[in-house]
DNA sequence: GGCGTTAACTTAACAACGTTAAGTAGATTG
DNA sequence: CAATCTACTTAACGTTGTTAAGTTAACGCC
């Protein structure tokens, strides 16, 4: 009975028409939308059939997420070659593929980032898989360039990384996109917006580069109230 | 029959029992061990119960969730009170607190951010509650005692959330204060202190002071490859 | 060419879940 | 005193992940 047609079945690789099913539904009803049952029904066979090529629904989930990550890393890598080593330019383009591909596939992000139990076992598997290798060698040549201040470079990295995901969080939070309660002009961007507008911030920090050449003036001293 | 004395019941105010056994299942077992079976069985009623107080599950958990924010704005403004008007330091102390609360109570933090459909309506409803204000006017206080520079407020005010956010998801995601798989020393700190090890970075920005008294030696200017 | 093993499924069923419907004891009220 | 309301209860429905047991086709082997 090997290769029945069965409804929107592929004659063979039955496995790897699970997984494709999983992966739509995931990214069409995200994982409370991502049953057993749906799957399989859109495999064309029965639910328990997915025992036999997964452990359970975790395992499932865990494989569609890898292979997503798997695309993701090849996101960074493209932004990496294309601007020149060493540079700055290419730091901040690893994070903008970080955000993009994030808000393509924002299934994959809230799910990865939410098994909480046992999974994640290896650096490999966590968020960005082998994305933070590849921003930790931008963030080393840069700093070997003189384009960026050189310090311990897995700060950096986990400071250039922080900030991304968090902005990505935040903005996933409210909503994919846009936030419409939002009432500052600020808030109303979209993420890419904002982290093109963190520029400054990131490059010469929140003191600036007028406060370090000038004194400004100084606070008041007492503990506020209210 | 008001007031029977059930197993671990309180006489009088039931709605009150089920929130605190609602929270308490959530901190111990994560929103997936939060079940109105459980619940109603800490609290020595009947499942169906739940629903004379509450609509439905989620309506209990977004009751839960927000009950626990209005104890993280309190921490908040705890940590503004303690430092003066205007300076860093009280920009810096909210953070703190925000990661600080946030690691006490990561059930709350996790299930927040992971509403997704129709709950967050209103800025007020959302993952920091109430703190968004109190942040912002650390900030606009700073920046007009000239301890920050002036640039639009809600700009900053996300950058430094982002940053801070997005540590804590990273340090939740490794599995709580710590991951071990992390080689690296950098990695193995704290969340509380790697936010700390920032400071310089927010401050003076990834260039570094060095890097805007003195020119740096230039990057290559070609298109690096792998 | 029958035989045993295995791969690839199937149906039936279980326990747990959120939720609804219908009923009921006790207090409150006109 | 009947009617209503509050605060529940039991029973049940449909869905979920998962297990157990059975079935069927294919393959290697003497």
């Amino acid at each position: 009975m090997a290769g029945k047609d069965h409804a929107g079945s592929r004659t063979g690789d039955v496995e790897g028409a699970i997984l494709e099913a999983a992966r739509d539904l995931l990214a069409e009803r995200g994982l409370q939308g991502l049953s057993m049952r749906t799957v399989a029904e859109r495999v064309g066979v029965s639910a328990t059939a997915i025992y036999h090529y997964f452990e359970n629904k975790e395992e499932l989930v865990h494989r569609v997420v890898r292979q997503g990550f798997q695309r993701f890393g090849e996101y960074i890598e493209q932004a990496m070659r294309a601007h020149p080593r060493g540079s700055l330019e290419r730091v901040r383009a690893v994070g903008e593929a970080y955000l993009q591909f994030a808000l393509e596939n924002h299934a994959y992000f809230r799910v990865l980032f939410n098994l909480q139990r046992p999974h994640p076992h290896t650096i490999e598997d966590l968020p960005e898989g082998g994305g933070y290798g590849l921003l930790r060698r931008a963030v080393v040549d840069a700093m070997e360039s003189g384009a960026m201040r050189s310090i311990d470079p897995d700060l950096m990295v986990m400071y250039l990384w922080s900030l991304t995901h968090g902005l990505l969080m935040i903005s996933l939070a409210c909503q994919i996109e846009q936030c419409p309660e939002f009432e500052s002009d600020t808030m109303a961007r979209t993420p890419l917006e904002l982290f093109q507008a963190f520029g400054p911030l990131v490059r010469e920090g929140v003191l600036g580069t007028a406060a370090m050449t000038a004194g400004a003036a100084p606070a008041d001293g007492a503990a506020g109230e209210e």
